[in-house]
DNA sequence: TTTATTTGCGTAATCAATTACGTAATTAGT
DNA sequence: ACTAATTACGTAATTGATTACGCAAATAAA
């Protein structure tokens, strides 16, 4: 690939990030294929929260993974169609639906434990082979951004500018 | 956010990496707009592209911009709409199209330029602030696939793994 | 030089996720 | 207790990008 992006440097740090998250992410799917299971990268973050937490609501689960919560509605239909998970009312609040996983999809995680292991281990030997590692460097740019947002930064960027050519003129 | 991701370490860095993608692209769609700019994140590659290039084909582009085709077509009908790009009739290869920015484009760039100096000293304060360089990061690990890619890796670790498994037995 | 293959482009269908909006249940305010 | 505000969820419309497909032009093969 004749690359564009890499020369342009911090300005798009943004179509770098997506491209290397899709490269990931269409690997991730090929892998689960080839490995004879029916699974969907897009699933993980949904089955993996249910296969920790028994039972959640449609809210908190868009919150804790950050996504909108038509996106949970979504995803759980298509989970539930497999049979992997189920919904209930909630008893305590009628406007609720839980979500959990069902005695199919408990029976499912198994399986898929082997395959995230062998993820986790290439993944990892991807990150060692690393002089500078993603994570760290993802982990900080998230913690940097949790003490003060980008947009904020920018403000305070041009704020200071602005500021820096008016004392130029006086 | 109550954080499901980051304790999963390497087993996601694909949806990390597009949640921090998906962040810097909102917040850059949010500083076009509060600069009075009708400017998408989305339309920087290939405009940037353009500006570099004097003219390409739909196909050149969608290499060179590592996309589908008919992504580049739809954001070139997008560009074509705000006046910025136009697009002619190859001489030499009738299947040809090719795109280049307008004048109004042209003029366009300018005042891009200025707001792209902005964007890249903050992402460079970002960057310069970490410890671990995330443009690095991603250097390394775009380089590292390249050499071997994910799915190769994958499989030469299963490979590997009943070998060992084999031979254990044996 | 005819025929087959490849290449460039366009359209349609599909996918994954979002925003916008509506409704019902709960909680807060008075 | 009644009203207002908020919360939880669902549906519809929209966005942005992809794959699948088809056509026309160029290139290769015979």
């Amino acid at each position: 690939m004749q690359d564009v992006f890499s020369k342009l440097g911090p300005l798009i740090i943004a179509s770098r990030l997506k491209r290397m998250s899709d490269y990931i992410m269409r690997a991730g799917a090929e892998f689960y294929h080839s490995n004879g299971i029916e699974f969907e990268p897009k699933w993980f973050p949904l089955y993996y929260l249910l296969s920790q937490e028994k039972e959640l609501g449609i809210m908190d689960i868009a919150q804790k993974l950050n996504i909108s919560h038509p996106a949970v509605i979504q995803l759980a239909k298509e989970l539930e169609k497999k049979g992997w998970i189920i919904s209930t009312k909630s008893t305590e609040d009628a406007r609720k639906r839980l979500l959990k996983l069902s005695k199919k999809g408990l029976r499912l995680l198994s399986q898929l434990q082997l395959i995230w292991d062998d993820i986790r281990e290439v993944n990892r030997q991807v990150v060692d082979a690393q002089t500078t590692n993603i994570l760290d460097a993802l982990e900080e740019m998230e913690t940097f951004f949790a003490s003060k947002s980008y947009t904020e930064r920018m403000k305070a960027f041009q704020e200071l500018k602005k500021y820096n050519q008016l004392s130029a003129v006086i």
